[in-house]
DNA sequence: AAGGTGACCGGCC
DNA sequence: TGGCCGGCCACCT
Protein backbone atom coordinates (compact mmCIF):
# COMPACT_ATOMS: atom_id res chain seq x y z
CA UNK A 1 0.00 0.00 0.00
CA UNK A 2 1.41 3.27 -0.66
CA UNK A 3 2.02 5.54 1.88
CA UNK A 4 -0.39 8.61 3.09
CA UNK A 5 0.14 11.61 0.94
CA UNK A 6 1.43 13.81 4.26
CA UNK A 7 3.08 12.08 7.02
CA UNK A 8 4.34 8.19 8.05
CA UNK A 9 1.67 6.30 9.81
CA UNK A 10 2.17 5.47 13.49
CA UNK A 11 2.77 1.84 12.29
CA UNK A 12 6.01 3.14 10.36
CA UNK A 13 7.41 5.02 13.18
CA UNK A 14 7.63 1.95 15.52
CA UNK A 15 9.33 -0.08 12.70
CA UNK A 16 12.10 2.66 12.15
CA UNK A 17 12.38 2.24 16.03
CA UNK A 18 12.47 -1.81 15.61
CA UNK A 19 15.01 -1.52 12.70
CA UNK A 20 17.66 -0.04 14.86
CA UNK A 21 16.91 -2.85 17.72
CA UNK A 22 20.88 -4.18 17.80
CA UNK A 23 21.40 -8.13 18.00
CA UNK A 24 21.44 -9.78 21.14
CA UNK A 25 19.17 -6.89 22.56
CA UNK A 26 15.71 -6.58 23.58
CA UNK A 27 12.90 -4.19 24.31
CA UNK A 28 9.44 -3.43 25.05
CA UNK A 29 6.83 -2.50 23.64
CA UNK A 30 6.04 0.46 26.24
CA UNK A 31 9.45 1.70 25.94
CA UNK A 32 8.60 1.75 22.13
CA UNK A 33 5.44 3.90 22.97
CA UNK A 34 7.46 5.73 25.32
CA UNK A 35 9.91 7.02 22.69
CA UNK A 36 7.33 7.49 20.36
CA UNK A 37 5.55 9.57 22.87
CA UNK A 38 2.82 7.89 23.74
CA UNK A 39 3.81 5.66 27.21
CA UNK A 40 0.72 4.42 27.51
CA UNK A 41 -0.18 3.53 24.27
CA UNK A 42 2.30 0.35 24.35
CA UNK A 43 -1.26 -1.29 22.26
CA UNK A 44 -0.50 0.61 19.68
CA UNK A 45 2.76 -0.73 19.41
CA UNK A 46 1.83 -4.22 19.40
CA UNK A 47 -0.84 -3.81 17.15
CA UNK A 48 1.95 -2.53 14.69
CA UNK A 49 4.15 -5.13 15.07
CA UNK A 50 0.95 -7.24 14.32
CA UNK A 51 1.07 -5.54 11.45
CA UNK A 52 5.32 -6.11 10.84
CA UNK A 53 4.82 -9.37 9.29
CA UNK A 54 4.25 -7.64 6.09
CA UNK A 55 7.52 -6.39 6.33
CA UNK A 56 10.81 -8.45 6.26
CA UNK A 57 13.14 -5.59 7.72
CA UNK A 58 11.34 -5.84 11.55
CA UNK A 59 12.99 -8.16 14.08
CA UNK A 60 9.97 -8.15 15.88
CA UNK A 61 11.15 -11.03 17.93
CA UNK A 62 13.25 -8.32 19.73
CA UNK A 63 10.47 -6.91 21.00
CA UNK A 64 9.23 -8.10 24.22
CA UNK A 65 6.73 -7.44 26.83
CA UNK A 66 7.84 -5.26 30.06
CA UNK A 67 7.97 -8.74 31.90
CA UNK A 68 10.68 -9.80 29.38
CA UNK A 69 7.93 -13.27 28.21
CA UNK A 70 7.82 -13.86 24.71
CA UNK A 71 4.05 -12.82 24.55
CA UNK A 72 4.04 -12.19 20.88
CA UNK A 73 5.52 -16.03 19.85
CA UNK A 74 2.11 -16.84 18.67
CA UNK A 75 1.91 -15.15 16.02
CA UNK A 76 5.15 -16.18 14.50
CA UNK A 77 5.57 -19.27 12.12
CA UNK A 78 7.00 -21.69 14.60
CA UNK A 79 5.47 -22.06 17.96
CA UNK A 80 9.40 -21.61 19.06
CA UNK A 81 10.93 -19.65 16.30
CA UNK A 82 10.90 -16.17 17.96
CA UNK A 83 12.61 -17.92 20.99
CA UNK A 84 14.95 -19.90 18.29
CA UNK A 85 15.90 -16.04 16.50
CA UNK A 86 16.68 -14.63 20.08
CA UNK A 87 18.98 -17.58 21.11
CA UNK A 88 20.41 -17.55 17.98
CA UNK A 89 21.69 -14.06 19.10
CA UNK A 90 22.56 -15.27 22.29
CA UNK A 91 19.57 -14.15 24.50
CA UNK A 92 18.78 -17.08 26.66
CA UNK A 93 15.20 -17.88 26.92
CA UNK A 94 13.93 -20.47 29.64
CA UNK A 95 9.56 -21.49 29.44
CA UNK A 96 9.01 -18.11 27.13
CA UNK A 97 11.19 -15.91 29.43
CA UNK A 98 14.05 -13.46 28.65
CA UNK A 99 16.75 -14.38 30.99
CA UNK A 100 18.43 -11.02 32.39
CA UNK A 101 15.72 -9.68 30.71
CA UNK A 102 17.34 -6.22 31.88
CA UNK A 103 20.71 -6.96 31.10
CA UNK A 104 19.69 -7.57 27.09
CA UNK A 105 17.08 -4.38 27.43
CA UNK A 106 17.94 -1.85 24.84
CA UNK A 107 16.34 1.82 25.08
CA UNK A 108 15.04 2.63 21.75
CA UNK A 109 15.50 6.01 20.26
CA UNK A 110 14.75 7.61 17.17
CA UNK A 111 18.61 8.10 16.67
CA UNK A 112 20.19 5.51 18.36
CA UNK A 113 22.06 5.05 14.84
CA UNK A 114 25.23 5.76 16.97
CA UNK A 115 24.56 2.22 18.51
CA UNK A 116 23.49 2.53 22.60
CA UNK A 117 26.17 1.50 24.66
C1' DA B 1 -19.45 6.39 10.65
C1' DA B 2 -19.36 3.56 14.79
C1' DG B 3 -17.67 -0.26 17.17
C1' DG B 4 -14.55 -3.87 18.14
C1' DT B 5 -9.95 -5.42 18.39
C1' DG B 6 -5.23 -5.90 20.24
C1' DA B 7 2.02 -9.22 20.37
C1' DC B 8 0.46 -3.77 26.52
C1' DC B 9 1.28 -1.15 30.97
C1' DG B 10 0.65 0.24 35.59
C1' DG B 11 -1.55 -0.13 39.94
C1' DC B 12 -3.63 -2.92 43.53
C1' DC B 13 -4.36 -7.34 46.34
C1' DT C 1 5.48 -12.22 39.12
C1' DG C 2 0.67 -13.86 39.68
C1' DG C 3 -4.20 -12.29 38.56
C1' DC C 4 -7.78 -8.58 37.66
C1' DC C 5 -9.24 -3.97 36.00
C1' DG C 6 -9.08 0.38 33.64
C1' DG C 7 -6.90 3.26 30.30
C1' DC C 8 -5.15 4.22 25.78
C1' DC C 9 -5.00 4.87 20.63
C1' DA C 10 -4.49 3.47 15.67
C1' DC C 11 -6.30 0.12 12.41
C1' DC C 12 -9.95 -2.88 10.37
C1' DT C 13 -14.83 -4.28 9.07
Amino acid sequence: MAEPTSEISFFERVYEIARQIPEGKVTSYGAIAKCLGSAQSARMVGWAMNASHKYDDIPAHRVVNRKGLLTGKHHFDGTNLMQQLLENEGVKIVDNQIIDFEKHFWEPRENAQWSDL
